[in-house]
DNA sequence: CATTTGGAAA
DNA sequence: GCATATTCCAAATG
């Protein structure tokens, strides 16, 4: 508040942060301890002070004094009162309310607080009453053990937190062991991070630490791995939902490489196939699926089908209304939420908070940048001109053809050129979604093309040639969101995107651009008509981007005299 | 049995 | 705010 803070903050529970302050990076560390970045545009950062993220934080043992002094410290005006009043008055309601196992009666919790008042305040809440609460005690009030999750979902909502220390059904025991994937007789082994983040889940011995809850890591950072260390400590059968089959698979293929298990031991539970077994991975679609409109969901049975010890949710961020609605039913089994982002949607965000459990770890993507797990990415987008008849077909065709028009741009296999010209020397892949213009770029550029129908003992040969390095540019359709073995490049070029899927989007981008050798650095380049509806869409994949922590520039081709591309320096 | 088609969700 | 594309699953198809 001396007038040279890097933060506004603002009335409405808004924080900007100025980039160019020289206080950006601290102030960035700080706000993402009890801050959601809401949105990146040019030279603010918008975050948001919500009695979530103050919640999270304190979950994670930051206490509100502290909070408030960093908040007054950053800020470069007085702190409106009235903000520093709610936060205060957000934080002092965490922790207030217990949940526990009741002594006397075993089919009863019991809810205490040291804080009658707090008690009362619930007992006249109206809507939580039909979830038979009964107050016993001045600091007591007890409810049965079936309305466990919806009571803490209906109290988060309403502004009270509850920590649940009710504890954990064990569920049916499995025993395993993880491996170094290369070497059968190699430990496995953890990196920092990701020790820290499963002893965050597993909590002290006690039980009453961890438990539940969710880990929040960037793309690349191992999220699976991470899975795995948790079920090693358990060594229980488990269940594990994923987003979506692609990523079923590679959860599969991790258990198989990773891990004791025999296949046997590791079900996949999907449209295709429909195994129940002591590992079982599925999709959240699957089990939302409804034959006709007024059915049951048919798949849910599959929490009941065997004595589940506990439940990974793979980006826990995705998971829909109807399973959240059943998970409240399995408060007892542990659950453990992993994603590289969390919410911003609000009511969703506040069930992932008292149905999965609070944030319990969190990595800052940079750090990880720092430390070398992961690739440092630079994102950019390149507009590129469309000709003048080209420009007359695309005012002319309408809806799904202008799209297609402005996608397959001649003019992009230019700039793909001087693309590949700076890049020379690194493993490149092109990515595509229209087949005809990937050939077209395959023969121009001499370079082998990966579609859908190339069998799959060639896929194979191409993706070994340009892992060895003898073969340095590839251009693959959109069979590479499929293929779970796609090679490693340090270049993305994408020449043209989907619309929608930008989460599919931000796992290709993570998957493909893992740590590198030498500088540890990597490109991402997006390649849009100037001018066109694929900006619109493009626009929306960056913020996704964005929020994930990627870096992303702008930039323009002139017609002619090109410049340099400061990107690449 | 593999592929195509349709419907639902978000 | 509507529409649209996307994605998955399941039923139909040859």
């Amino acid at each position: 508040m001396d007038g040279t803070g890097a933060c506004l903050v603002q009335r409405d529970f808004t924080v900007l942060l100025e980039k160019e302050h020289p206080g950006f990076e601290a102030a960035r560390r700080e706000l993402s301890r009890f801050a959601e970045l809401v949105k990146s545009p040019a030279s603010f950062h918008t975050y948001r002070l919500t009695p979530l993220s103050m919640w999270n934080a304190a979950a994670q043992g930051l206490e509100a004094a502290e909070i408030l002094e960093r908040i007054r410290d950053m800020s470069r005006l007085e702190v409106p009162g009235q903000v520093l009043k709610e936060i205060t008055l957000w934080l002092s309601r965490y922790g207030r309310l217990r949940l526990r196992k009741s002594m006397e009666q075993p089919g009863e919790l019991v809810l205490e607080s040291t804080a009658p008042e707090f008690l009362d305040e619930i007992m006249n809440l109206e809507s939580v009453q039909k979830w038979e609460l009964k107050r016993v005690t001045e600091t007591m009030l007890t409810i049965p053990v079936r309305n466990r999750g919806v009571l803490k979902q209906d109290l988060t909502r309403l502004g009270y937190p509850v920590q649940d220390e009710v504890g954990y059904h064990s569920g049916q025991a499995l025993s395993f062991k993880l491996r170094d994937q290369i070497a059968a007789g190699i430990p496995f082994s953890l990196r920092p991070y990701q020790c820290e983040s499963v002893s965050a889940f597993i909590g002290s011995s006690n039980g009453t630490e961890g438990g539940s809850g969710v880990l929040v890591l960037p793309c690349g950072a191992g999220k699976t791995v991470i899975g795995l260390a948790a079920m090693d400590k358990l060594q229980r059968e488990t269940l594990i939902l994923t987003s979506n089959v692609t990523s079923v698979r590679q959860w599969i293929q991790e258990l198989r490489n990773k891990s004791t298990l025999s296949d046997l031991e590791i079900g996949e539970y999907s449209g295709d196939r429909k195994e129940v077994r002591p590992v079982t991975v599925s999709t959240y679609q699957i089990l939302t699926h409804r034959s006709k409109k007024e059915d049951g969901f048919k798949h849910m049975k599959l929490f009941n089908e065997r004595d589940w010890g506990l439940i990974i949710y793979d980006e826990v961020h995705l998971l829909p209304a109807p399973v959240f609605r059943v998970t409240a039913e399995i408060q007892a089994t542990r659950r453990l939420g992993l994603t590289a982002t969390l919410v911003r949607e609000d009511g969703c965000e506040k069930d992932v908070f008292s149905l999965i459990g609070p944030k319990l770890y969190e990595m800052p993507w940079r750090d990880l940048e720092q430390e070398g797990w992961i690739a440092q990415v630079k994102c950019c987008e390149i507009r590129v001109p469309m000709s003048e008849p080209l420009r007359t077909k695309y005012s002319l065709a309408e809806g799904r053809q202008k799209f297609r028009i402005a996608a397959e741009n001649s003019g992009k296999l230019k700039v793909v050129k001087e693309l590949l010209e700076i890049h020379a020397g690194r493993q490149v892949l092109i990515i595509g979604q229209y087949l005809g213009q990937l050939k077209h770029l395959s023969e121009q550029l001499q370079a082998p093309l990966i579609t859908g129908s190339m069998p799959q003992q060639k896929r194979i040969e191409l993706f070994r040639a340009f892992r060895s390095g003898s073969l340095s540019l590839l251009i693959v359709s959109k069979v590479a969101n499929f293929a779970v073995d796609l090679p490693d490049a340090s270049v993305g070029i994408e020449v043209s995107g989907s619309f929608g899927s930008r989460q599919e989007e931000a796992q290709r981008l993570g998957r493909l651009l893992r740590p590198k050798s030498g500088d540890n650095r990597a490109y991402f380049y997006t390649l849009v008509t100037d001018g066109t509806r694929e900006q619109d869409f493009a626009l929306r994949r960056q913020l996704f981007l964005i929020e994930q922590g990627y870096e992303y520039s702008v930039q323009l081709t002139k017609d002619d005299d090109d410049g340099e591309k400061e990107a690449a320096q």
